[in-house]
DNA sequence: TCATAATAGGACTAAAAGGATCCTATTACT
DNA sequence: AGTAATAGGATCCTTTTAGTCCTATTATGA
């Protein structure tokens, strides 16, 4: 019931390439800094995204990552799906007829809603939402663009 | 990103306790072969359950499981804490300050509110409201406490 | 052009969690 | 007391997750 931290670090990733000029090529090392991510385990991180088509990577020196896209078409779902795969918040959700109970479960409809409200507040999300920083002024340009901030822990 | 086993299970043996009458001392082989749950698991599912404080234990012959507390005071989201712990849906707001970056982070707020959504609603959901069948009727054969064993599959 | 340095890509390994099973302690019934 | 039925806990195996290492690819500069 919890995200995977590949999962976490993915748009953690997005975000910050989100957050800089579009097309923007940065190398994966500078993510790694700027979001406090493994080094090494950044390229699995990487490969993943890149084999969904949510980033492009350029090899070789002068190269690094770069969205695929404009970031407001990008939704946190997407990026979330993309490294762990369809959400289904139980096994019978994925699987149709994998529980033999499933005509007579009164459970299922519950959990299949709360999926279904799950969904749709991640796909509610972009990535141009998340890039503009809330409490540090990234790009000062855009600090008067965002609307209400939500208090941090 | 998605509920264990073990919860499901649990769910499902509560579920069939609050579909009995109340109080009714339920052997857990009859809520295995009930619910198709592997016997020899559910004696672990039955285990946190009743360390939670959710369901009763009675050992010995004529023993099995009971209902703590009237079903419609037992809510999903208990019975799924009970096992899997408290639902935390990123690791940062389990533990706060575990992410360095927490302070700067633009998807911590996003975490949170989606996660405050999801208990919202299963705090919502009690284990009466569960055990009305909706469409199928229970076998009544099997309405009863321990009678004898109930005819297989 | 060829060597070199920088970069992503994928294979590989260790650790943790999940899933399931076995055996033991306890109780009631005969 | 003996025996059968039942939950409780300890244990083992499998799957997933987290992380590291090495290799292939590309641009750059001598
Ligand atoms: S069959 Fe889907 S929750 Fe029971
Ligand atoms: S610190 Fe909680 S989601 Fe980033």
């Amino acid at each position: 019931m919890k995200l995977t931290r590949e999962a976490d670090y993915a748009v953690r990733v997005v975000v910050e390439l989100a957050s800089r000029p579009p097309a923007a090529i940065v190398p994966s090392r500078a993510i790694a800094e700027q979001q406090q991510i493994p080094g090494a385990f950044l390229a699995k991180v990487v490969c993943g995204l890149a084999r969904a088509g949510l980033i492009r990577t350029l090899r070789g020196s002068g190269g690094g990552l770069q969205l695929a896209r404009p970031a407001a078409e990008t939704t946190l779902r997407q990026v979330v799906e993309a490294i762990e795969g369809p959400i289904r918040l139980n096994r019978c959700l994925r699987e149709p007829g994998a529980c033999p109970l499933q005509s007579r479960c009164q459970v299922h409809g519950v959990w299949r809603r709360v999926q279904e409200l799950l969904l749709r507040e991640l796909d509610a999300v972009t990535m141009a939402e998340l890039a503009r920083t809330p409490g540090e002024p990234r790009d000062p340009r855009t600090a008067g663009a965002s609307a209400g901030a939500p208090a941090g822990s």
